[in-house]
DNA sequence: ATGCCGTGTGAAACACGA
């Protein structure tokens, strides 16, 4: 089963290039992060005609996920146990989805930003990767043999090596030592990072800003987290980076990765 | 060339991204 993610920049903005994407990449399941859109706006068109199920989740212009799939979709669920809240009412936002695939619990996340280090959205997003830590746990907790997947954009580089220069990072939200220990301790709760190690040396996203891309500056924030279970059936990985260039890229870059059956 | 920020909202300027 071929399994990508993607961080999209707008579903609709993007809907051609999605769709060129389901056509030539042979995806079984594509979870995608920042729809910038609302339920009503969502383009099923574009995965009704190739033969995807989808679900999708967007309350309004902001964050927006979802989960496509041509090897069948069930018990779609919205965010997770504990999914913490943000803003004036804590109310939870679109950041969250799974569904089954094939027998795989795949769940596409838009993990917060942050912002700025003293941000209130900087603490929200480190309380965030924590309950989905607690909701990861509980899940492997209840069957150890579970093949489950967190597909999507971390906004956390793990890794000095993650960014182009971690001088240009000082003081900054992705690269920091809490942001990486909270990476660190979903898989600690029973998960492995599977594209790293097909994809050396490579990034997912390059901002649109200075020029990032031409200049191969880029960051590796997105992510397959596998459950041990599914892990060991990692046959192969990579990044779509040709996917970045051109009029119309989202600045991040599909990850894909084959799991065999 | 991959090329100097993009998208949504709403109709100018701002929110947000990382």
């Amino acid at each position: 089963m071929r399994i990508a993610t993607w961080n999209v920049n707008s579903i609709r903005a993007r809907a051609e290039r999605v769709g060129a994407f389901l056509d030539r990449s042979d995806v079984d399941v594509l979870a995608i992060q920042e729809l910038k859109a609302k339920d009503s706006q969502f383009p099923r068109e574009v995965f009704d005609s190739r033969g995807y199920e989808v679900a999708f989740h967007g309350l309004n212009q902001w964050n927006g996920v979802a989960i496509a799939s041509r090897v069948g979709l069930a018990d779609a669920r919205i965010g997770f146990e504990g999914m913490p809240g943000w803003g004036e009412d804590d109310a939870a936002e679109a950041r969250a989805i799974s569904a089954l695939c094939a027998g795989v619990r795949v769940h596409s996340l838009y993990v917060p930003n942050g912002r700025e280090l003293d941000h209130p959205h900087y603490a929200y997003k480190l309380a965030w990767l924590d309950r989905l830590r607690e909701a990861v746990a509980a899940e492997l907790a209840a069957d150890a043999a579970a093949r489950l997947v967190l597909c999507g954009d971390f906004n956390v580089a793990p890794r000095d090596e993650d960014v182009w220069d971690m001088a240009e990072f000082e003081g900054a939200t992705h690269v920091s030592q809490p942001e990486r220990d909270a990476f660190q301790a979903l898989l600690d709760a029973g998960l492995a990072e599977v594209t790293r190690a097909h994809t050396p040396g490579a990034y997912t996203f390059w901002d649109y800003q200075q020029l990032r891309f031409p200049k191969k500056q880029g960051m590796r924030i997105d992510f397959q987290l596998a459950s041990r279970a599914l892990a060991e059936r990692v046959a192969d990985a990579r990044i779509d980076r040709e996917e970045r260039k051109g009029k119309g890229a989202s600045d991040h870059a599909p990850v894909i990765v084959d799991y065999a059956d």
